[in-house]
DNA sequence: AAAAATTTTGACCAATCGGTCAGGATATAG
DNA sequence: CTATATCCTGACCGATTGGTCAAAATTTTT
């Protein structure tokens, strides 16, 4: 009698995105667990954890508030199992910044990918930014541990591309702060972005418009040129 | 008999700092109310609005939870005054960017003065992005009016400064969502930032060198060169 | 078809939530 | 000193919270 999902603290690690070997669980429980998390990504999205109820989560699912007890165990479980996916789309980014390319491309590129992040995925990133914010008590071992050794990594490649007199001289892990904060505003304080610009939606138009507008900036900034041939972000 | 304080809807002014002209409400009133706020800032700052208990809040004032309630009226009405205060220091940076003065020198100050107030009012900063996260239900009014129309008023004056040839051509509004993003991340984003860093804690000189490395990215980028005098914030 | 494992669900629980209120305590004004 | 306004606070309320459980329904395996 498995209780819980065997996968509910899986391992942070890229999953084969085709034909999964093990489904892990039968389709019944894939399927609403898939479910739940849709609806919870949304949930905790809106009202952070503690404003969030299993009840408005279930509503959302289409499904009775004992169900996602049986499958997530406790609202805890569910938040991080949901964390925990959000977090291995955080680092694909990172993918980009490699020795052997070109600094502009691969800065543009990692830029473009963090801002279709933004737009497509808007409720996953607000639900990261308010763990932050308060405090991250769940993910601290994943930010000190995992973020950490990936963006020492990555501040090797830039600092090299500076050594090389290939880009101005930067402190590599503030231009992460700065690409990270740069990008995910667009998700997290996408109201008051609507409320400036006198939107009542964010078009790709106006995410284009951004996107572009940070890539002069940031680049620049870098001492670098926009690259002509718009890289593609995955 | 004036149950709640006639501040609390107050108007979103700034008050004269030096000698108040009008207390608003006895001493007992006045020294209560700061304390409560405090307390708010700190809970509201940590748990979010709803994960905020009035409870909680008493307990960080030393005082019972009804008078809280005294003093407030309700969570909502204390959570909004507390957020008048926040949003009336949010524009004071702006008072920098006037047309008269050197680009690189006004846009300086202005980060400056956002990253300090990033290092002395984190859980302010916190209030605010928790807020607008959420849907910024409470202040929409103020986002889609005041902030709406400052926006405009001051990415006039740095169009201004383009057309003049005065720094690289950029679109003011976007510079000001970079630039909003870049500097309270190291207040509502310090876990990920001391995680990253492998600091306990962030100390001034952490703060002076971020705010150097920012100053160098953005001047550099909107094609202007970091003045000698550092600017001094206010 | 029988048996075993999995899934579903309403009813229920203790704890906590924001908010109320009466009435005593204290401070201020005359 | 008296009177009036302000302040204080323990006790209490209905609503909602996360979580439990047993028993029925369903699916999967043998």
């Amino acid at each position: 009698m498995m209780k819980f999902s065997a996968r509910s603290a899986g391992p942070a690690l890229k999953p084969s995105l085709d034909t999964p070997a093990r489904p892990a669980g039968g389709r019944t429980r894939q399927a609403n667990e898939a479910r739940i998390l849709e609806a919870a990504e949304a949930v905790f999205a809106e009202a952070g954890f503690t404003g969030a109820s299993m009840q408005a989560i279930a509503e959302r699912a289409g499904l009775p508030k004992a169900n996602l007890h049986y499958y997530f165990g406790t609202k805890e479980l569910l938040y991080r199992t949901l964390l925990g996916r959000i977090l291995d789309m955080w680092v694909d980014a990172f993918d980009h910044i490699t020795p052997d390319r070109d600094p502009a491309e691969a800065i543009a590129a990692y830029i473009t990918d963090k801002m279709r992040w933004s737009r497509t995925r808007p409720l996953a990133s607000k639900v990261f930014a308010n763990e932050v914010i308060h405090g991250a008590q769940q993910i601290e071992g994943y930010l000190s541990g995992k973020l950490r050794q990936i963006v020492a990594e990555k501040a090797a490649v830039i600092d090299g591309w500076v050594a090389e007199g290939r880009m101005a001289p930067v402190d590599p892990v503030h231009l992460f702060f700065t690409l990270w904060a740069t990008t995910q505003t667009y998700a997290d304080f996408e109201v008051q972005v609507r409320a400036v610009l006198a939107r009542d939606r964010l078009t790709e138009s106006d995410f284009d418009h951004a996107t572009d507008q940070i890539l002069r900036l940031m680049l620049r900034g870098c001492g670098l040129e926009v690259p002509h041939t718009v890289p593609d972000g995955r």
